[in-house]
DNA sequence: TATATTAATATCGATTGTCGATATCGATTT
DNA sequence: AAATCGATATCGACAATCGATATTAATATA
């Protein structure tokens, strides 16, 4: 799809996201990102995971879980800022461009028509 | 900042909602951004419009306004289709990362506490 | 009718990111 | 020790980003 390009820093909120909530590998975050409609190869998302590191936004460490090597992303604190940034903007982009009852909004009274 | 990149997307996004409601041209959509804390140089933008005139998302014409020789663009049915798209996962993300009364939800009881 | 001014748009080149394909790694099983 | 398997890393071609700078065309001024 022409669209694909729109939807790569959604991407990395998603991992952020993820990353906040308990440590995270690559391979289940394709599995994770597949699921909500973003099919990404190794080949792209692990450069991804490299760069979001070396920015400072995620820490890794290696663990062996049920004999599989993994690297293990936690975030940072300052991920959690660029998170924290990011759900400004997620707030900002989908208050603008989303009918207020699609996000669940029940004030009837300020609903806008479009 | 380190997650400008984060919000490459978010920019193309706020663009096609723009250019669905009024026809844009590039220097107001620079200020029009910089109102929603994207800011970004005209060398960064128009080659943004460009491409996204290239893949067919959105359509332009030249006029002269008060004397000002201007690229008014407007959206295609492409652009709008991907807007269409953009919405679904703006939504996704938002619910998904962002706490349910932080969107205007109402409904108490199945707010989340984080 | 030259020239200065101005808002808007376009281009440039260096850097960085994306992507699918392929390679490698290391723990376990045979 | 060879094969397997899940997971991670790398490669190279291509595309996107960015600030700085140049160009454009309409108008105002001389």
């Amino acid at each position: 799809m022409v669209w694909r390009a729109l939807f790569r820093g959604f991407i990395q909120v998603h991992i952020l996201h993820h990353a906040r909530e308990h440590p995270v590998y690559g391979s289940w975050l394709i599995d994770e990102l597949a699921r909500h409609g973003y099919t990404l190869s190794p080949g792209t998302l692990y450069p991804i995971l490299h760069r979001m590191e070396e920015d400072g936004l995620l820490s890794s460490t290696h663990q062996v879980i049920d004999g599989k090597r993994r690297r293990y992303y936690t975030i940072t604190s300052a991920g959690e800022q660029a998170l924290k940034e990011a759900r400004r903007q997620a707030i900002e982009l989908a208050k603008e461009i989303v009918p207020a009852q699609d996000l669940g909004n029940c004030d009837t009274d300020t609903q806008e028509k479009q």
